[in-house]
DNA sequence: TTCGTCAAGCTGCTTG
DNA sequence: CAAGCAGCTTGACGAA
């Protein structure tokens, strides 16, 4: 899963929590029920995905290029939905991981620590992003509001940096804030 | 084909 | 020195 399950993480961790109150019992099961736990996606959508430990290690070994001729291909492990969510759930909790919470959740969901690891430094780096974007247009808002609409040549410039900053951002901002701090809007 | 997304790679820094 | 982190970048992949 690459592109199509941004829908897939793109969720409010209230939504996430309580779905997982709901099924509480029904913590790791097949993939159809993955699928029908959430909006309706196929099955294929979530299947795909996850490898086990043991078979990240080989796909470890293929983009090392560990033989043959130079680089290998570099495989992206696409972790499944069901995941995501208990990824995202701790997540909401705390945002960083002891060793042995770490390895239990690992193990838990069949991922590598490493998996882990790398998972929630990027989601840090992410939701990181995500508050500078979001407190460029807040600064941006209270701006335009503070000095009652008097669209200036400045008012003009900044909202087009900021247009060009939106635009060129690698990671749109989610719709939801983590913390409930903010919620994002579009903003041009 | 282009674009958005995201796991993984890389680099440099800090800590024990 | 190893492990983990932040801050990017890269590469695979699906959708438009």
């Amino acid at each position: 899963m690459a592109a199509s399950n941004k829908q897939l993480t793109s969720f409010f961790i209230e939504d996430i929590l309580s779905l997982k109150q709901d099924k509480k019992d029904d913590s790791y099961t097949s993939e159809s029920e993955r699928a029908d736990s959430t909006d309706g996606r196929t099955d294929s959508e979530y299947i795909s995905v996850c490898r086990s430990p043991e078979d990240k290690s080989v796909s470890s070994a293929e983009m090392t290029g560990g033989g043959g001729s130079g680089k290998k291909k570099r495989s992206r492990a696409a972790f499944t939905h069901l995941q995501v969510l208990e990824l995202e759930k701790k997540f909401s909790r705390q945002r960083y991981l002891s060793a042995p919470e770490r390895a239990h959740l690992a193990s838990a969901l069949h991922l590598t620590e490493t998996q882990v690891k790398i998972w929630f430094q990027n989601r840090r780096y992410k939701t990181k992003r995500r508050q500078l974007t979001t407190e460029h247009g807040k600064d941006y808002f209270q701006k335009t509001d503070a000095t009652t609409m008097a669209a200036t040549e400045e008012d003009f410039f900044r909202a087009s940096l900021l247009a060009t900053v939106y635009k060129s951002y690698p990671y749109r901002p989610y719709v939801y804030d983590l913390h409930g701090l903010s919620v994002w809007r579009p903003a041009l």
